[in-house]
This record gives structure tokens, C-alpha cells and sequence, in this order.
RNA sequence: GCGGAAAUAGCUCAGUUGGUAGAGCACGACCUUGCCAAGGUCGGGGUCGCGAGUUCGAGUCUCGUUUUCCGCUCCA
């Protein structure tokens, strides 16, 4: 099987056992927008409680909060998602190439205002010493034609630019008639505006002015509880803010399943240090994620750092963690250093001082701040994409099995009945009742005993649990191991600590 | 957003030059078997993605549209 077949197969097998639907289907779907049903969401709890637990119990310097998806507008401006995202798009058909609209008017003004510039050479050239160069632009007819052209033009662009007019900014470039450097077309469709931010009213009057956005990330979160926390808390410096929650983005092109999506999750933890140390705690910081990653046991080759030469706009230093997807390395957590970004330009917006005392120095700075940034759904389909096998058995037989770390499994126990009769399901009752305050389980009396391995198989649990005839006289029951689907016999009575040594999350925790 | 391809039962698919929608698996009931998926009988389930058009008649032809996949493009 291919990379690409195995990435489809995958797709449909987290549609048939519950994993993952695609939003809305009913209604034909939505694109980039994926629902998590009753298998996926007890893997990416697992998932974000394994993220959870490591960030906030094994740092004791690391603390939690969860903010609102919305904030106030100026939060935007701030970080600066509101100036970064907000240009206007247009593509030339046959060149397929995207150009900004307004850049393409401006090339076209520029280019004018070289034909002019010509001419006043060339006046300059014919008339020497005695040449007026207000006198010669005021009456010279080349001149004269190329500036009233340019006028319009301009005073049009700067209309359109005022009134954010998209439809405006187009009738320009075709009135002008603006070609395609590439192409040399001009086969243009409509002028669009591309923000990032998904947006909404934030009153109930509707007025132009009063917008709200779904958050972009999760960090301008951090950043704006910073000073609460930090006094609340009585943190010192260094020390950390973790939180998980959905944030949105309104990407041009979502695809590869849930690894791009309109609305997704995100694990970010923004660590708060001392200026001049954030290269130290940077390097910590890949480090300590990079084990968080391996603990799992899915592969330390499959990681890799891939660190940034293009900066974003508040970076002094990027790097991400990527991850053997189906489809390649891709970028699975990004770990940057933010400097003082985010809380400088928080503090000169708000006019509210966020500085930090550090006694150790005697004296006030505003924190530079290391980030780390994992996407749970990213997370999600790296387990599940490299927990996905087909095994072959003996005699031609194959199974599907999902090798998910025991501990993120969705369901860790199944409890299964050999036969629907001879009082089995009523002793499997009792079985349940003993594990059932512990462990996530499923009752399963239906097909034969072999379909019901193989159904447990396919959404990974680790254990199936079957009773016998036997057990009713020796109160003992048989583990069915997921990976090595060897069988052993135990009481009933130690079915619980044998489960809870293989599953527990505590087992994860350790490994880091 | 551009170009290409696809969409028929829960899933995988068949459906001839346009003539009243099929199979296997899955599902439900009953019988049978009983430790690694496929025994028997009976049964339920589809306005063929959606909307127009051509036609006496459209799953099939035309146009539009939605979603998905592939390639560009974009990507904090």
C-alpha cells in the first residue's frame, strides 16, 4: 500500500468506527470542517490530557488557564493578525498566478510616473540652464496627459482603498487595462479580500464598526491574562502558561483531512523569561517537547526538527517538530521565541504596564516569552496515522489493528461473553461492574467471539476480556493482549490492576 | 482561487446506443456454531450529491452548483 492509498484507507476507517465525519454531511458538508464522533473525541481527551498533565505536573513552574475565543479587537491589532491579513487578491487566469490588487495599481501609477519623469528628462535635456520644471510639466501636452491620467487613476485607487471597495479596485485594472507580467492576459477574476480571522458582530445593533473575531490562536490569551496570573499566582519568573481551546482561521486552501482546518485545537504554552535567556530556554524547551513526543513510543526517527530561516513577525528564533505523516514530514508543534512581542506591543496598546520586578536584578523589564504550539487534531492524525495496520495472519487471514499507545486509547477494555446464554452475559455484567469506575469499556455480546477481537482491533483496544463456561466455577476470565493477541488467564478479582499497569497515563508521564 | 477527476444502499462498486435501480459486504429477526471476521432462512434500506435544461422518457446527454481527491497557489 502506497503512502497516499494508506492516508485514503485511513480517512474511511476513521469514518466507518466513529473516529471522524466530515461536518454536516446531511447537508453535503462543509469544507475543511471535520466532527469528532464517538471513538475520536475519547482519543484526543486522552491526547490533550497526556499534553496536559505532562505540561502543568512535570513543570512545576507551569501553570493553566482557559480564555475566551473571543477577545477585545484591539487584542488583534496588538498581535498583529489585523494589519498582516487584509489585502486585497486577484488572480490572472492564465497564469493562475495571485497578485495584491492594489500593488498591481500601484506598478501601474509607478509606471506612469516614469513616463513623466521622461519627458521632464527629455525637456531638461532639449532646454538646459533656462529649463523650469514647473513651468515645463504645466504645459507640456505629453505631460499634461500623462498626469490627468494618473490623477484619475489615483484618486480612483485612493476611493476604492477608502471605502474598501473590491469591486472598485477591479474595474480599475480592467479600465486601465493591467496585464499579467506572466501571462500578459488580462483574463482577471473578481478582486477578493482574503482575511485570516473569521469575524463576527459583536452587538446586537450590527454596526460596521463593532466586530468581534474568533481567535486566530490561543496565545493572545496568555498574553492578555500575563499580568493576572503572574500577581494572582505569585509566579516567578521563569514560568509558564499553558492552555488548550479551539482558535479559527480562514484559510484560503484547507486540505489533507484534519491536518488544516477552518476550526481546529491547539495546546500552546507561553514560557516567561528573563531578556538575554531565551535562547537557553528556547533549546530547553525543544528538548523537553521533543521527549514529550518520544515517550510515546511511536518512533523517534519519525521526529525531526526543522528549524526556520524565513522569521515571522514577532520571532527571533522558530523551529518545528515534524512529524512521518502518510503524506510526508510535516510540521506537527512549532516552538518559537517570541521575545517581548507580544506583551510590548499589549502594554503600548492598553497603556497598562506589564513589566516584571525581578529581585534577582533590581530591576523591571517587560518578560520575553518562549512558545511551544502543538495542534491536538495534528496530533490525533499523527497517532492514529501511525497506530493504522493491516497484519497478515496465518492461513491468509488479515486483520486491521490500531496500535494507539495503550494509555490514549479510546476504549481500554472490552468485555465480551463467549455466548449469548448459559447465564455468560449476567457473570460479563459483573464483570463490567468491576472495572466500569476505572477504565473506558464496551459490552459486546453480538457476532461470534473472533468478529468481536477483530471489531476491537480496529479502534484499538487494548484488552478484550472474554467469559466462559469455565468462569462460572472458577471466577477466572480470559485477557486477550491487542498487539500480541495472546491469551492469558486470570480472577476476575485482578483484572483491574493488571489493566491499570498497562494503561495508566502515569506510564507516558514517566517515560519523559 | 485556478485546472483536472469523481459523486449510485451504511461501505465497496456494477448499471449497454437514454426505456420502471442491482450485487457483495454491512444492518434487523430467528435458527446454528462457539476463543480470533465471512453457516442457513426471512427482512428493512436508494427522489442515483443538489438545481435547472434537452427529451414522450434522464443514473446515463447539456449547463450550473456543492462536496471530495490530485496538481498549482497560499500558509504565523
Amino acid at each position: 500500500m502506497t503512502q497516499e492509498e494508506l492516508f485514503k484507507v485511513l480517512v474511511a476507517h476513521c469514518k466507518e468506527y466513529g473516529f471522524i465525519f466530515p461536518s454536516s454531511e446531511i447537508y453535503d458538508g462543509l469544507a475543511a470542517v471535520y466532527d469528532y464522533g464517538q471513538m475520536g473525541v475519547e482519543l484526543k481527551n486522552n491526547i490533550k490530557r497526556y499534553w496536559w498533565e505532562a505540561m502543568t505536573r512535570l513543570n512545576e513552574n507551569v501553570v493553566g488557564i482557559d480564555s475566551c475565543v473571543f477577545m477585545h479587537p484591539k487584542t488583534w491589532v496588538a498581535s498583529g493578525h489585523v494589519a498582516a491579513f487584509n489585502d486585497p487578491l486577484i488572480d490572472n487566469k492564465d497564469s493562475k498566478k495571485r497578485y495584491r490588487a492594489d500593488v498591481l495599481i500601484e506598478d501601474y501609477l509607478a509606471k506612469i510616473e516614469e513616463k513623466i519623469a521622461k519627458e521632464v528628462a527629455k525637456g531638461r535635456k532639449r532646454f538646459g540652464d533656462s529649463f523650469d520644471e514647473a513651468q515645463f510639466r504645466a504645459t507640456n501636452p505629453n505631460v499634461l496627459r500623462e498626469q490627468a491620467k494618473y490623477d484619475e487613476v489615483h484618486n480612483r485607487y485612493k476611493a476604492a482603498e477608502d471605502a474598501n471597495d473590491l469591486a472598485a479596485y477591479k474595474q480599475i485594472i480592467l479600465d486601465c487595462e493591467i496585464v499579467d507580467p506572466i501571462s500578459g492576459t488580462r483574463n482577471w477574476t473578481d478582486v477578493r479580500q482574503f482575511n485570516l480571522m473569521f469575524s463576527t458582530q459583536g452587538s446586537n445593533t450590527g454596526s460596521a464598526d463593532d466586530v468581534l473575531y474568533l481567535r486566530p490562536e490561543t496565545a493572545q490569551g496568555i498574553f492578555v491574562e500575563y499580568l493576572n496570573v503572574q500577581k494572582t499566582g505569585h509566579m516567578k519568573i521563569p514560568f509558564g502558561i499553558a492552555q488548550i481551546g479551539k482558535a479559527f482561521r480562514n484559510e484560503i486552501v484547507a486540505r489533507q483531512f484534519i491536518f488544516r482546518m477552518k476550526e481546529f485545537e491547539q495546546m500552546e504554552m507561553e514560557f516567561f523569561v528573563r531578556p538575554g535567556t531565551e535562547m537557553e530556554w528556547f533549546e530547553k524547551w525543544k528538548e523537553n517537547r521533543m521527549k514529550w513526543h518520544v515517550a510515546l513510543g511511536m518512533g523517534a526517527e519519525n521526529y525531526r526538527f526543522h528549524d526556520h530561516e524565513k522569521l515571522a513577525h514577532y520571532a527571533n528564533a522558530a523551529t518545528d517538530i515534524e512529524f512521518n505523516f502518510p503524506f510526508g514530514f510535516k510540521e506537527l508543534e512549532g516552538i518559537h521565541s517570541r521575545t517581548d512581542f507580544d506583551l510590548g506591543n499589549h502594554q503600548k496598546l492598553s497603556g497598562k504596564k506589564i513589566q516584571y520586578f525581578d529581585p534577582d536584578l533590581g530591576e523591571s523589564y517587560v518578560p520575553y516569552c518562549v512558545e511551544t504550539s502543538i495542534g491536538v487534531d495534528r496530533m490525533f492524525l499523527a497517532v492514529l496515522s501511525h497506530s493504522y495496520k493491516v497484519e497478515q495472519l496465518g492461513g491468509g487471514d488479515s486483520r486491521v489493528v490500531l496500535g494507539i499507545p495503550a494509555p490514549l486509547a479510546p476504549v481500554k477494555v472490552a468485555v465480551l461473553p463467549l455466548v449469548k446464554k448459559d447465564g455468560l452475559p449476567e457473570l460479563a455484567q459483573e464483570v463490567v461492574n468491576e472495572i466500569k469506575y476505572d477504565f473506558a469499556y464496551q459490552y459486546d455480546e453480538k457476532d461470534s467471539i473472533g468478529k468481536r477481537y477483530r471489531r476491537q482491533d480496529a479502534i484499538g483496544t487494548p484488552f478484550c476480556v472474554t467469559v466462559d463456561n469455565d468462569s462460572l466455577v472458577d471466577r477466572c476470565v480470559t485477557v486477550r493482549d491487542r498487539d500480541t493477541m495472546e491469551q492469558v488467564r486470570i480472577p476476575i478479582a485482578e483484572l483491574r490492576s493488571m489493566i491499570e499497569r498497562k494503561v495508566a497515563m502515569a506510564n507516558l508521564l514517566r517515560n519523559i
